[in-house]
DNA sequence: CTGAATTAGTAACATATGTTACTATCCACG
DNA sequence: CGTGGATAGTAACATATGTTACTAATTCAG
């Protein structure tokens, strides 16, 4: 049983092995995906891409898709199906904005108010679990991280 | 500005409303999401499962096919895809093991660990442009949340 | 032993997601 | 005003990914 044959990384003498646990982005993205099956909206007719639409209207109130775009990780094609969908099940309204008839005006209905704020209110819930863990400086540490990594990531969106 | 608040909501009286880009396990996914958009495969003719089967190989030197499956957050037709590739490409080799006749054991061809080492070398040149903005203090809180975090999500899969 | 239950891996199917190309509308500049 | 170029949104297509059901091999209770 061969343990250890070369080490890869054989030009310098610092160079670190990759180890997939160990690797940051990695662990990001296997968190966010740990994260994103659990998140809420289980037991409520609605998909991930269809609650993140639900969620920017809910919070702005009246927005065009194309904001929806701008604001979350999501193409446009992918927001035209959740729009498409939401409004066919009954939780937004679209409307054709007066000043440019290219864009729809996005807004909740009666019962997509209901929605949200169900699952607003699991998804307050689920945060305040996942998080409970951290002391309240791991806390403060780990929103100031965020913060300096979403912004290095985004620079690499061009 | 650091916006973490920590406080539980529904059972409590004070009921913070939801906002996307303040909500800790969205901004986790979308970070996920433009961090694995940017990983290093690009230029090489390889996919984001075919690099993680990759890695734990490279880490371990001979692995079956099911180990990868419980190291990484990829379903087993995930990883049989990815190995089929794989090995077509020549990047690995495939063997049954002796004692167990259902499970074909996984090995790096040397083109396979060209490869690997390449994007090994890209993979961790990324990151530490990624966490270059973080101070020594931050990183090292960042570490233990993320270990918390981690934990944590475990937790909810079962 | 033997056959019921479990496991590794894959095939066939269903669904989701990204990509490209198109339509309708708007805007800037002559 | 009109015409070339941008923009919002969607359709049609291609790919990727998850789900279910199956085969082959192994384990284990009796």
């Amino acid at each position: 049983m061969t343990v250890v044959t070369v080490t890869p990384n054989s030009s310098a003498g610092k160079k670190r092995k990759l180890v997939l646990e160990e690797f940051a982005p990695y662990r990001i993205v296997a968190l966010g995906h740990a994260i994103s099956g659990r998140l809420a909206y289980r037991g409520e007719n609605i998909t991930i891409p269809e609650w993140r639409v639900l969620a920017v209207i809910g919070e702005v109130d009246r927005v065009a898709a194309r904001d929806v775009v701008r604001r979350t990780p999501m193409d446009k094609m992918t927001v035209s199906r959740a729009v498409a969908s939401l409004e066919q099940k009954g939780f937004v309204n679209r409307a054709a904005d007066a000043e440019d008839r290219r864009v729809s005006m996005l807004s909740l209905s009666s019962e997509g108010r209901k929605l949200f704020d169900r699952v607003a209110a699991m998804a307050l819930d689920f945060e305040a679990d996942l998080l409970s863990t951290l002391t309240p400086d791991e806390a403060a540490a780990f929103g100031a991280v965020m913060e300096k990594l979403e912004a290095r990531a985004i620079e690499y969106e061009e």
